[in-house]
RNA sequence: GCGGGUGUGGUGAAAUUGGUAGACACGCCAGACUUAGGAUCUGGUGCCUCACGGUGUGAAGGUUCGAGUCCUUUCACCCGCACCA
């Protein structure tokens, strides 16, 4: 009988589904064990190896924890909205749901043909109505919440308007919007509702305001900080600018600490930790408010700064003027506020609102020309350039909050708008960036650090150097100057010790058809929620996916927009009154809400009463294994532990952290293949039909002056022209992509598939080596379709079988690792399963004996079982594929056949190659799935040896094998290797100094 | 610049955590069988050397009886963040 995969995986894979073979119990005194991947986008495009990697290596986790008495949870679903299927939509007309319908039912073939164990009765898709019904009902929760720094958590919006009508809301310390006016209980009362709507909204977790947002032009729509790379869109790469638009946003920044605090406690990569950390981007240091000078003033101390003393004449004159509240001042933000008495300037954000007020007549020109310039350079131009340094001075002056010195206020593009307060105060000594605009607009520089040289460059170093120069704080360091500095701007009312984060509040409106809808319409122009019991809110069916006429979303365009108050439906556009019929929201979600809660929705997922059950979270708690890209280090991962913790403090889970343990598997990369066109300069290319060189010879022949090719080249053109001149036109050699399908292992290409392949290739001629093989070069690069080098997994199933795949995608490497796909190994994948097939069958049949199993073979049996254990925990796939190659030699070569050795062996692998484990276990007379049946167990008796073979070493060199008793005492053994007559001839003669006797291990003669 | 990571044969990679470096597999070489094939089987294969032997984990140094593994210095590459005050 002969191993044939395609049958067997087939028959398999049938019988899975049709017994529901891998259903996660509800209710089970079992364990609970949650296996995850990061659910697909059904692109168009299909899987390619690639992908199934990391899918690979949960199912072979899910499945272990299945054989060791775990009930598992290994769903698999779909974020199925998302831009490719609306640029579709946009292109050809098809509704989004057509093309991710057929999107899905591709992927869904291409993934039951690797022969996972996916509970498909739970799928989640986040485009159906079904499942966002549940997304709207979340950001309803969000709306409804607020954070309280008290209780640190989110509580209901209700607690807060309590709070406003007791004691408004000076002493509630929430996370909010900046700048709220203080209001009484008495004022709170007062306001109308529209009033009371607006101030709301500035403190819930979700919340409608203008913001300053990414705008991506050529996509149409606003982008996430997350969502852009390198300062243009991660989809298409196109540019993105500045733009002010009101937008809902997500409170993430209320959650930045507990974020941050989280990945103590959780099993990621630290590389992952170290993006969110980063991301997150917590600053801990002061804020200090800087009082600025009245322009009147801001002259006087012009003239003063040139003449007499300065700090007497300001004194003078602010006990003259007295403090005036209205007086404008600078909020800035310093990670370093030890090193105040080093600030000579300040400089703001071109951006900055307090530019234009400030700003002196006589620099308003150069002021307002810099802040325009600075406006018309994109984000990544600004990004790109980081060298040069700009900047003008406003002409206005702040007072420093010590020594009442003017500082004179610059505006420069190195400060951004977008940290912290858009202003810094600028301590040349302590900071690069702020001596090199001091160098460069000959500002002063004051020495503040103790013995340190300045005059070379900025000294940043804080550890070990006392400050000088410095007032009160002279032979500080820097942990007691900070202390003792924010203790005395406390005093003076003129800063405070503060934590700063650079995550920032996240844009949730997108300018775009296929996302869910908001359950939101307008009444006054403020945003209303709709009742949760009238959820979902469809998306509604529109005639074109682009934006309309007048700028609005797509949904714009929608005749069925309205939402009917008194029917509590959507009703025709037509019929918005804004009495009884409001406008709906135009915007849609973004791509990552719907994958922001959808490892919830798997534990109980055709729930239409809940989003999920509590006796169902209770059960199945978190995910305990999570494997997916790490791209998604800052998007997905951030927002997703960001709405579980939101959850949470809303009391509808219990568990802090969505995801315990998370891996991210490599990129699989694809090997191009690339075939040396000849071509030539001028006329000539269009006369000759396309000529292609071997690599080998191309390589072979460059260097050598009269190599062959030149010969067959100028025979070929004599061809077709006898032109002198153009026959001497200049070769130049370009690399052509092809396909990878035409290229065999060892690199040799399909001619005549190529010829083929395209009409321009048809008539070309190819300089074939002397076996008329013609060799392309290969190059490794992402895999896809534009470089011809995608291969699928259905290739790979039809021509070995899915377990050969599964198999060959461990063994390619440690599955972190980021490696080229390359399928010359994967025929001693494929060897492997034939021989492990052999154990049981011949030509004949079934050849498993009912003998009892060798010494050897039970010790090949259980070291195997060890090993392949141990490195399954640690998800070291690809060595317990060298260990089962291992034992299937080592059985192999015992000639065994034995049942009691062959039944465990086929448990043991069923994890990896699942469909040879069915058969074989079947074939060996059982009923049923091999998926339940509890993994072999580890006895360490069958490994003990009675006897060690030794290595001896000289100086810490091997020099020959010895066997002794493995029970031998250090002692006997140092005699024992003393009498050996191999130790005397390396001895030579000489007495070794000392010997090293490490039982079970090893023996050292020093000599 | 900051942070994270990786350097081992012709190739993908192992190495029980300080104890025989290169397991396993590809490739290559030699051979067997053969219905001549990209099947199967056997043996070999880090490098230098006919051999004895020497040498070898990016480089240099150190600790140790013994270092791919620990320490110091250094080089190269990859990834993430990046004018973050």
């Amino acid at each position: 009988m002969r191993y044939n995969p395609n049958e067997i995986e087939a028959r398999w894979q049938k019988y899975w589904a049709e017994n529901g073979t891998f259903r996660a119990e509800d209710v089970s005194d079992k364990p609970k064990y949650y296996v995850l991947d990061m659910f697909p986008y059904p692109s168009g495009a299909g899987l390619h190896v690639g992908h199934p990697l990391g899918y690979i290596a949960s199912d072979i986790y899910a499945r272990y924890k299945r054989h060791t008495g775990f009930n598992v949870l290994h769903p698999q679903g779909y974020d199925s909205f998302g831009l490719p299927a609306e640029q579709y939509a946009i292109q050809t007309g098809q509704h989004p749901a057509i093309t991710t319908e057929a999107n899905i039912s591709r992927y869904r073939g291409q993934l039951d043909r690797i022969g996972f164990s996916f509970d498909w009765d739970r799928e989640v898709r986040t485009s159906n109505p079904e499942y966002y019904k549940w997304t709207q009902w979340i950001f309803i929760q969000l709306f409804n919440s607020w954070y309280n720094l008290d209780t640190d958590k989110a509580e209901d919006i209700a607690t807060l308007i309590a709070a406003f009508e007791a004691d408004g809301n000076a002493k509630v310390h929430a996370v909010s919007d900046d700048n709220i006016a203080v209001f009484s209980a008495d004022e709170w009362k007062g306001y109308d509702a529209k009033k009371q709507s607006e101030i709301l909204l500035q403190y819930r977790l979700t919340y409608l305001a203008e913001t300053e947002v990414n705008w991506c032009p050529a996509l149409g729509t606003v982008l996430a900080n997350d969502e852009i790379i390198n300062g243009v869109s991660e989809r298409g790469g196109h540019p993105v600018i500045r733009k002010k638009m009101t937008q809902w946003s997500m409170r993430i920044s209320a959650y930045a600490e507990r974020l941050l605090q989280g990945l103590e406690g959780i099993d990621w990569t630290e590389s992952l930790k170290e993006s969110q950390r980063n991301w997150i981007g917590k600053s801990v240091g002061a804020s200090v408010t800087f009082k600025v000078l009245t322009p009147g003033e801001a002259e006087d101390a012009h003239k003063a700064t040139k003449g007499l003393g300065v700090r007497k004449f300001i004194e003078d004159m602010l006990s003259e003027v007295g403090d005036d509240d209205n007086r404008h001042t600078i909020e800035v933000f310093t990670t370093r506020p030890d090193t105040i008495f080093g600030v000579t300037f300040m400089t703001l954000a071109p951006e900055h609102e307090l530019v234009a007020k400030i700003t002196t007549p006589e620099q308003k020109a150069a002021v307002d020309a810099y802040v325009e310039a600075t406006a018309k350079r994109s984000e990544r131009e600004r990004m790109a350039d980081v060298k040069t340094i700009s900047g003008v001075f406003t002409g206005a002056y702040a007072e420093h909050p010590f020594t009442k010195e003017p500082i004179p206020v610059w505006i420069g593009d190195y400060v951004l708008a977008g940290y912290g307060t858009g202003a810094v105060m600028a301590v040349p000594a302590g900071d690069q960036r702020d001596y090199d605009f001091a160098k460069h607009f000959d500002i002063e520089i004051k020495d503040i650090f103790d013995g340190a040289d300045i005059s070379e460059e900025a000294y940043g170093s804080k550890d070990n150097v006392k400050l000088k120069n410095s007032d009160f704080l002279n032979g500080f360091d820097y942990k007691k100057a900070t202390k003792k500095v924010i203790e005395s701007l406390e005093d003076l009312g003129q800063g405070r010790g503060k934590t700063n984060y650079r995550l920032r509040d996240a844009v949730f409106s997108r300018q775009r058809y296929w996302g869910e809808p908001f359950p939101v319409y307008y009444l006054n122009g403020m945003p209303q929620m709709i009742g949760t019991e009238h959820l979902p809110v469809r998306l509604p069916d529109v005639e074109k996916y682009l934006p309309t006429e007048d700028g609005q979303p797509p949904l714009g365009n929608a005749k069925e927009w309205g939402w009917d108050t008194a029917a509590n439906k959507v009703v025709a556009t037509d019929l918005i009154d804004n009495v009884t019929v409001f406008p709906l929201e135009l915007n849609t979600m973004p791509g990552w809400a719907g994958s922001s809660w959808y490892w919830l929705r798997y534990m109980d997922p055709h729930n239409d009463a809940a989003f999920i059950d509590p006796k169902a979270e209770a059960y199945w708690q978190n995910v305990d294994l999570y494997i997916g890209g790490s791209e998604h280090a800052t998007g997905h991962l951030l927002y997703s532990r960001f709405w579980n913790k939101f959850l949470k403090d809303r009391g509808y889970i219990n568990q802090e952290e969505p995801f315990k343990k998370l891996i991210n598997q490599g990129m699989i990369l694809g090997m191009s293949a690339f075939a040396i066109r000849i071509n030539f300069e001028g006329e000539l290319n269009k006369i000759v039909p396309p000529i292609f060189i071997s690599s080998k010879r191309y390589y072979a022949e460059r260097e050598e002056a009269h190599a062959a090719y030149r010969g067959q080249v100028d025979e070929i053109i004599s061809k077709y022209t006898n032109d002198e001149e153009l026959k001497a036109a200049k070769k130049i050699f370009t690399n052509v992509h092809v396909d990878v399908s035409f290229v065999n292992a060892s690199d040799e290409m399909d001619i005549e598939a190529f010829k083929n392949w395209r009409p321009e290739y048809n008539n070309a001629i190819f300089l074939t080596e002397e076996n008329g093989k013609y060799t392309v070069s290969r190059e490794v690069e992402k895999m896809s379709k534009s470089k011809y080098n995608v291969v699928t997994p259905d290739d790979i199933c039809d021509q070995y079988g899915a377990d050969t795949l599964r198999l060959y995608e461990m063994f390619l490497g440690p599955l972190e690792q980021a490696k080229p796909w390359n399928t010359a190994g994967i025929t001693g994948v494929s060897g492997f399963l034939k021989k492990l097939w052999k154990l049981y069958f011949d030509d004949n049949g079934l050849i498993v004996n009912t003998n009892p199993g060798s010494k050897e073979a039970y010790k090949t049996l259980h070291k195997t079982i060890k090993k392949v254990q141990e490195d399954i925990e640690n998800f070291s796939f690809n060595t317990s594929v060298s260990s089962f190659m291992i034992a299937v030699n080592e059985l192999t070569a015992m000639n065994c056949h034995e049942r009691t050795i062959l039944e465990p062996l086929a448990i043991l692998i069923s994890p990896y190659a699942p469909h040879i484990a069915e058969e074989l276990w079947n074939r060996l007379g059982h009923q049923g799935s091999i998926a339940h049946v509890p993994f072999p167990k580890f006895n360490p008796e069958y490994l003990i040896e009675s006897s060690k073979e030794y290595p001896v070493s000289f100086n810490g060199k091997t020099r020959f094998m010895i066997e002794l008793p493995m029970d031998m005492s250090a002692a006997d053994i140092e005699k024992a290797i003393l009498a050996d007559e191999r130790t005397a001839q390396q001895l030579n003669g000489g007495a070794p100094k000392k010997v090293i006797v490490v039982p079970g291990r090893i023996i050292n003669i020093v000599m």
